[in-house]
DNA sequence: TTCAGAAGTAAACCGTTGTTTGAAACTAGT
DNA sequence: ACTAGTTTCAAACAACGGTTTACTTCTGAA
């Protein structure tokens, strides 16, 4: 889609009608203006990418370790999967340089839910003797690995490209993430719970879990 | 200035000579196109943005862990730095968005030295048992975990405000990508010493340090 | 068959943006 | 004071992009 390779702004309502076959003023008549065509693609995307595919994460009665690895794995397929694949991927990259009134319902609808998840995870392999917010910065850690290959990705190039995880073959890449994940996380609950009486002060369990939905509700 | 805020495209030479105080014509008279303004500007922010005062992180007689986190404090503070205190921040976002030729000079002139550098740490903190690769890798998860901070900050405004490091209060962000980071590679090491026999099979030690000078030189 | 409303279309409209132009203002050497 | 070269500037130019318009075509119920 024309929207994920040029970004909002850049992409003209004329060459995404000429690659479309349709006319220009199609658009304004169908979808009042640009914004809104814009905001229809959004939901047509959100529809193509419902139920993903990572039931190994998902089952809660796997051991957290494999759980984070099949994640990470997960991950690292959309951040390099092609724009036809995941269009909604690059649309989410130029949002966050300059966000469109769009934005709001893209948390709310993708990330929120996934943050969620993966806190939980993350609380799994930390265990409850960390606050809130140390669980939120550690699960903001694992994504932030992932996510810096498609953030950086012509950086890289440049750079070294061999570093550059490939389509094709990434599972260094996911190798990598799990086992400094997971010696980070062990290696912070080590010395934690051993700092710590493991009797008293698990954290305050009231206190509510990372991500929950914020006032700020569009 | 005018590119940061914008980016190279949405920024217009009648809005950047107005700030300036400037003739629209005087842009293409003095450097030819719009383009050349943006080099112009780019070298500009280079000699500003020499001489960083991180020396603590610099001081190779200071532990690794300590240099660490002197490392990290250093790049939150450029990360949350306000586009008017290191306007190159928010113009290399927009490179990696849509590079402009201008990227890859960039790179050599900024980036591959802080790499070659932070590696070098890296290789200090993890020991001699871990590849070229393996130790880029662990390079690009460090940064990888303070960079999403920026790149995602939009999203992390929608989620939960209160994440977001402060420009006057991150101290617990820093704190924890060290901590994070240092437990991370402090498992690693012990994992990989303990498994190999310490004697052989530290790498082949001719093998190049990593972000070398790749061949694709401008 | 008729015809009212929906859908599609080419052309025009209007604002914006990078660039050019031609003349005026300025500077410095003689 | 004169002049050659440089710098500045307002205006115009040309291209582009979103939107509107006026018209045609299509569709389906009466």
């Amino acid at each position: 889609m024309v929207f994920a390779e040029k970004g909002f702004r850049e992409a003209t309502i004329r060459e995404i009608c000429q690659r479309a076959g349709a006319n220009v003023a199609a658009v304004n008549y169908h979808f009042r203006d640009k914004e809104g065509l814009y905001e229809a693609v959004l939901t047509a995307c959100r529809n193509d990418h419902r139920n993903p595919e990572n039931h190994l994460a998902m089952d809660s009665t796997v051991q957290p370790a494999v759980r984070l690895e099949a994640y990470v794995r997960w991950m690292f397929r959309r951040v390099l999967a092609l724009d036809r694949e995941f269009p909604l991927g690059q649309i989410l990259n130029r949002e966050m340089i300059e966000p469109t009134p769009a934005l709001s319902r893209i948390v709310e609808v993708h990330i929120r839910p996934e943050a969620r998840w993966l806190a939980s995870l993350m609380r799994d392999l930390l265990g409850p003797t960390f606050s809130r917010d140390e669980l939120s910065r550690a699960t903001m850690s694992v994504v932030g690995q992932i996510l810096f290959y498609k953030h950086c990705s012509s950086v890289i190039h440049f750079l070294d490209e061999t570093l550059m995880p490939r389509r094709d073959d990434f599972e260094a890449h996911v190798r990598h993430v799990t086992e400094f994940t997971l010696a980070a996380t062990a290696g912070l609950r080590a010395r934690r719970e051993s700092e710590t009486p493991l009797t008293a002060t698990t954290f305050d369990s009231s206190s509510p879990e990372p991500f929950c939905k914020s006032p700020n509700v569009h």
